[in-house]
Parts: structure tokens; C-alpha cells; sequence
DNA sequence: AAGTTGATTATCAAGTTTGACAAAAAATAT
DNA sequence: ATATTTTTTGTCAAACTTGATAATCAACTT
């Protein structure tokens, strides 16, 4: 008996917006003019479909947690039997399959921890997950390694892997992705030979 | 025949107040109101001494790249005759030594990149300096190592370094900074023993 | 076709940030 | 002490950002 609701979809495109403007002008930058420029939306629909400022952070927050936990997952689950680990950088590394904003966004929201302690828990969390599930997965599959420098290994991986999706889109990049690719394979053979 | 011209130290005051804001929310988020609150002076202050929000940029920048050349050529002047490698690692990854700030500053100057282009270009060839300087090091330590290893292994020390640095402060990242730091030893390990 | 619900538009007020200028105060040389 | 130069303060207007509301338009149900 209604004009059917869109609300969903909208706020996605919103947050979709949203978040390419956070990760390319950090949260301070990303107003909601520009917000809804690149939605193609007025600006009152962000109001509309999302709420006010704080809202669209929050908003955007969550998701980006949502979507890190997702992508994690089927990242993990999508991994072949033999080679995990090596296939897990091959991706990580591939700009193909890497998801810059993402990272860029975290880097944002990191950021902003600086105003607000809740958001810096959170961020803190999904650092610590990140390589958590990082380091199980190279746990796996070298069980004969010292589990102290498998965890080093995977920090130095995630942040190898941070850095360069982080600094995508500063120039060419390519040789920076290479030889950061090649140093994060260099730290996953130093586990030694991985389980058959 | 007048009152002493001290703008040179108030320049440098405000800019370092800037810094600061710069680091902590953002280029976008560094207002002229907090740089001033920061440096405990009237807000015209800072455009009397500076000039209006662009010119702070400039300066800011040109002086970001000017302090880390600096700090860059006393850090390789002190490194000790034996164990330089070694040595740089221990200094990068040492939070006394360390200037987060610094590192922060520039992640924030990069995101501001996309504004710029000729800020694009600064930062770039920043950071291949960066990692050339540490690539030169390498290479005099370990002379018998391929080339192309030691790029990459210079490359995955700075992403580390840098990674660990952005993050500081989001909370306790003890555990993180000794993982590493573990992980940049094992990278610098894996090429071969140093020249004596 | 009419009514109902929600999307869209138009618009305005309040707050913040920036840019700019003029007047006042301070310090030094003569 | 006075003139001169520079700092410091006070102030204001313009631009931008945000928050909010009312009015209009569009689509679907009955």
C-alpha cells in the first residue's frame, strides 16, 4: 500500500560512498556534500537513509568490521587444501583480489581512534583478529615451527601487507608490490617446509 | 631600531603544533583553530607567521621532507662499524629511538596525495629513498647476497617499520612491536651472514 | 481512482572554519 | 624619550558544513 522502501539499498550506496570518501580523504575529510556527490544523491537523502554524521560513522564502522569478518572467512574457507599459506600470500599480494580501501579505511579509522576510545577497542580487535587468523593459518600449516616466530612471521606479513595496500594508488607501485610480495615469501619459507 | 623579529621560532612552533595535528586527525582535520590551541597562541598568530591554510600545508610538507632527510643521514652516520644491519634494526624498532610522529605525518600527507599531485610525486619519491637508503645498507652488510633478495628484504623491513609506527598509540601494542621486530630480524637473517 | 506510505526536493538556521584587516602594544635603536 | 618596526590582539565577513523540517512527488494497494 506504498511506494516499495529502498531504504537498504540506499544506505548501501550511502555507505559505499562514504567509505571510498573516508578512505581517500580520512574521516575528518569525508564530509556528507561530498558523501553524497559520489552516492549521486542529494545530500538530505544521506540524512534520510542513514542519519546524521555520527550516524554515518557508526554506521560505516560496523560494516567495515562486518565485511573484514566476511571477507576473513571466505578467504580462509576459499584456500586449497595443499599450500595454504603460500596460496594466502599469492592472494593477499595480488592486486587483483586485494581490496585497497579497505585498508585505507582501517587506516581512517585508526585514525580517528584519537577521538574515541570505543572505536580504538574495536580497532584494536580486528588488528589482533587479522593476524590471529593469520597465524593459526601458518600454525597449520609449518606445526613444527617455534609458534613464537610463527607469530612474528605472521605479524611481519600483516604489516608488510598493510603498508603496501596503504599506499596503493600513491604512484607506480608495482616494484613496491613485487618486492613486498617476495619479503613476505621470504619470511613464510624462514617457518621452513610446510606440511604436506 | 625595532622590536626583534622572533618569527623564525614562532614559525617553527606553530609548525610543530601543526605537526601534531596533522598526525593525530589528519591533514583535513588539522584545523587552524586546534594547530593554534596546540601551539598556545592566537589564531591570527598563525597566519601572521605562517601565512593562510595552503601555506601551512607547503611548510609542513617541505619541512617533513627536509627532517626526515636529516634524521635519515645522522641515523646512518651513527650506525657503528660492525653489525650496521643489525644495529638499524635494533634503533627502527626501538620506541625510544623511534618518531611515530614522523611516520604518521607522512601516512597522512600520502592520503592527502590525492588532492595534490605534486605532493603525489614528493611522497613517492619519499618513500623510494626511504627504502633505497635501507637497500644500500643491505647491501655493503651482506655483499654476497642477490640484489634483487635484498631489495625485497629492505622493502618488507620498511613496510613493517612503517606499519608498526602508524599504529602506534592505538593501544597496547607491546606484543606487536616485539613481533615486529622478530620478523624484521628474521628477514634481515635470511640474507646470509653479515660481512665482518 | 483514491489513499497511503516513503522517496525526493527545497529551504533555512546554527555552528564552524577560514581569510583578512586594522588598531594596539611591545621592544629596540637613536 | 621618540621613532620605527614587529608582534599581538580584536574583530568581522565570507564560505563551508551540518542539522533539521516542511512540502512535494512517486509508487503501490485496495
Amino acid at each position: 500500500m506504498a511506494r516499495p522502501d529502498i531504504k537498504e539499498a540506499r544506505r548501501e550506496q550511502i555507505l559505499d560512498a562514504f567509505e571510498i570518501c573516508v578512505a581517500r580523504y580520512g574521516v575528518e575529510g569525508a564530509t556528507l556534500a561530498k558523501t553524497a556527490e559520489q552516492a549521486e544523491l542529494a545530500r538530505p537523502l544521506v540524512r534520510h537513509n542513514v542519519g546524521n554524521r555520527n550516524d554515518l560513522i557508526d554506521a560505516l564502522t560496523e560494516r567495515f568490521l562486518q565485511k573484514s569478518r566476511t571477507r576473513m572467512n571466505s578467504f580462509l574457507e576459499m584456500l586449497p587444501r595443499e599450500h595454504r599459506s603460500m596460496k594466502a600470500l599469492e592472494w593477499l599480494f595480488d592486486p587483483h583480489y586485494s581490496d585497497a580501501r579497505l585498508i585505507k579505511v582501517s587506516y581512517a579509522l585508526i585514525t580517528h581512534s584519537y577521538e574515541n576510545e570505543k572505536l580504538a577497542a574495536a580497532m584494536q580487535g580486528w588488528l589482533d583478529d587479522f593476524i590471529a587468523r593469520l597465524d593459526s593459518l601458518l600454525a597449520e600449516d609449518f606445526p613444527n615451527a617455534e609458534p613464537s616466530k610463527v607469530t612474528a612471521v605472521a605479524t611481519g606479513i600483516t604489516g608488510i601487507y598493510f603498508n603496501v595496500e596503504s599506499l596503493h594508488g600513491l604512484g607506480n607501485n608495482d616494484s613496491l608490490l613485487a618486492a613486498s610480495k617476495q619479503s613476505a615469501v621470504i619470511l613464510l619459507n624462514s617457518l621452513g617446509t610446510a606440511r604436506a
